[in-house]
DNA sequence: GGCTTGGTTCGATGGCTGTCGTACGATGGG
DNA sequence: CCCATCGTACGACAGCCATCGAACCAAGCC
């Protein structure tokens, strides 16, 4: 399994650059809401396998998640308390975000 | 002058591709810094003027900074309040994060 | 009026990246 | 062993975006 950044090396640029991503941002809202483990599978994602395979593969460059193999499926685990640490409050808009823009419950 | 998004339109797609470019992370940070508004030209980006004119615009279209005009000077002012309101602790990993990696005081 | 300063607009360009399909690899079940 | 499942690797492609230079405009000053 390819390197995972240390905490101290993840840079602000890099997870930007991640984060950027609306399907990257599902990911990580996923993780986040679920509370454990994801298999790469359960998301269910907008793009192909290849193209999520290289979602998940930013996402762990930047430091955002970590992976690790179970059987032929690859694991997805979210850094929070690393990301937390280092970048604080940024899952938390994230995970609040609301990728349709309702986030007006009074909308319509 | 062209228009300004309201509060409640900022979205964090818009505003992450505003601040996934260094350079209006730069911006952003100077601004920041400065606690007032700032005359694009006082600010010294290593982009040529018409660049420079294409990354304030970004950042204005994004929500993140209000621009008016001050004679032939465009005055840039940075939306604290409303970009706080909208996505707590952005502004703050922005103004915190320092460009060349040298975060790391004990390095070495 | 003419010059300088500060910034915009336009068009062109290069590189990056998100996307896909296909082929491949590994694990587990019958 | 054969096959299904899950994901990866590779190569190709399209669209977007940061960048620049040159021309232009507006305000102030002498």
């Amino acid at each position: 399994m390819p390197p995972h950044p240390d905490p101290a090396e993840i840079s602000l640029q890099q997870v930007l650059e991640a984060l950027v991503d609306p399907v990257r941002r599902q990911i990580v809202r996923e993780l986040h809401a679920a509370g454990e483990d994801l298999r790469c599978g359960v998301i269910d994602l907008p793009v192909s396998k290849s193209t999520a395979t290289h979602h998940f593969n930013v996402l762990r460059e930047a430091g955002l998640i970590r992976q690790y193999y179970v059987g032929t499926s690859r694991m997805n685990a979210l850094r929070r308390d690393e990301v937390e640490r280092a970048f604080p409050g940024l899952l938390a808009l994230v995970a609040a975000d609301t990728p349709s823009g309702a986030q007006l419950s009074g909308v319509g």
